[in-house]
DNA sequence: TCATGTAACTAATAAACGTTAGTGTAAAGC
DNA sequence: GCTTTACACTAACGTTTATTAGTTACATGA
């Protein structure tokens, strides 16, 4: 099955949001993107919010779903840290320009999908700081370590990951993923 | 000399522009924050844009000269790398609202502000850089370490202290310094 | 062949926006 | 006391915006 004319709609929508941000992108713009008049694509679509919802959402549950299988795993605390660094990573490639989004474009949502976002996004760090105090406390972070700190640390490299990438098309995946660990693990674990 | 009018009106601007974007804050947002009506705003600024142009520019000079300082001093390289965590702590209880806009309201620069503020961040950047190399080539950071991918992690936590130290106003700026410092380097110092 | 559904179009609407023009008023400078 | 400046106001303008309504063309399936 080829791709459905909607989905042509939210991946262009999701580049001219990355580029200009939500409100600076006019229905216009992105009417132009996919080559037909703004006032067509409501054939396809309920409305500007409802893109944004989407493509938002998308993303925040495949990180959730994403943190609970490694949360419910039999990985060793470490490993777990190191999974998530590869969920992120995997992440950013598949998504690439809607993941951009979750950076700073999920101010406009409107109620009650803005509550919605943030209690995902809430727990998804609960669950990531979780997995650091476990590595806490056995031993493998420094009790010295102030773990909120680091944990804000992480996610916002993680979160600027996609514009790194997308100056190194060259590197690979797994050399990116390598390198992110030692990088982000290495200041933390003992 | 008491705050000018014009001071006023441009750190309500930083924290609504911060909070709901450049584009979705209105002249009568910012107004209403300072309790005058919009078109009275143009008794005191010339434009929006000017605006978010000056905000802009006054962070990014902070930073190039700040950089300029340290690049200048007789400070070693690792000490370089401490005082640039400094002084991003220093500028971030600074300025408080007008330096989360440097993560993403810059893309609302108009031409040929857009160029200019982008050679500042760039030259930042590479002068970052190359303090980064100068510990490579010292041996004080390891050989296989990919400092651009270290530069951009470091950068990006500092890009997002100003959202953490919002929620920790408790922290005094000295631990937080002393903290980002362990938890930034120590991962990529041998 | 006819009916149906899909998906494009043009035209229009109502609201919001940044900004300008013109007016009034009170304080400051001569 | 007169003039000027500073700074607020109201009113209006021209654009841009997201969205709706109504229409047309074409392909599919009965």
């Amino acid at each position: 099955m080829e791709k459905s004319k909607k989905q042509i709609i939210k991946e262009a929508s999701a580049k001219l949001f990355r580029k200009k941000g939500f409100n600076a992108t006019s229905m216009q713009d992105i009417a132009a993107a996919v080559g037909i008049k703004a006032a067509s694509l409501y054939n396809h679509i309920g409305s500007k919010q409802e893109l944004l919802k989407e493509l938002l959402f998308n993303i925040a549950n495949a990180f959730t779903s994403g943190m609970n299988d490694i949360e419910a795993s039999t990985l060793s605390n470490i490993e777990k840290l190191e999974a998530l660094i590869d969920l992120h990573v995997d992440l950013t490639i598949t998504y690439r320009d809607s993941i951009a989004l979750i950076t700073g474009e999920w101010v406009h949502l409107e109620e009650p999908d803005l509550k919605n976002y943030l209690k995902l996004r809430t727990q998804y760090e609960a669950q990531f700081l979780n997995i650091l105090s476990a590595c806490k406390k056995s031993k493998h972070i420094d009790k010295n370590t102030n773990i909120e700190l680091a944990l804000y640390s992480i996610l916002s490299s993680l979160h600027w990951l996609y514009s790194w990438y997308n100056k190194n098309k060259g590197v690979s995946k797994i050399e990116l993923a390598k390198q992110l660990k030692v990088t982000l693990l290495k200041g933390v674990i003992i």
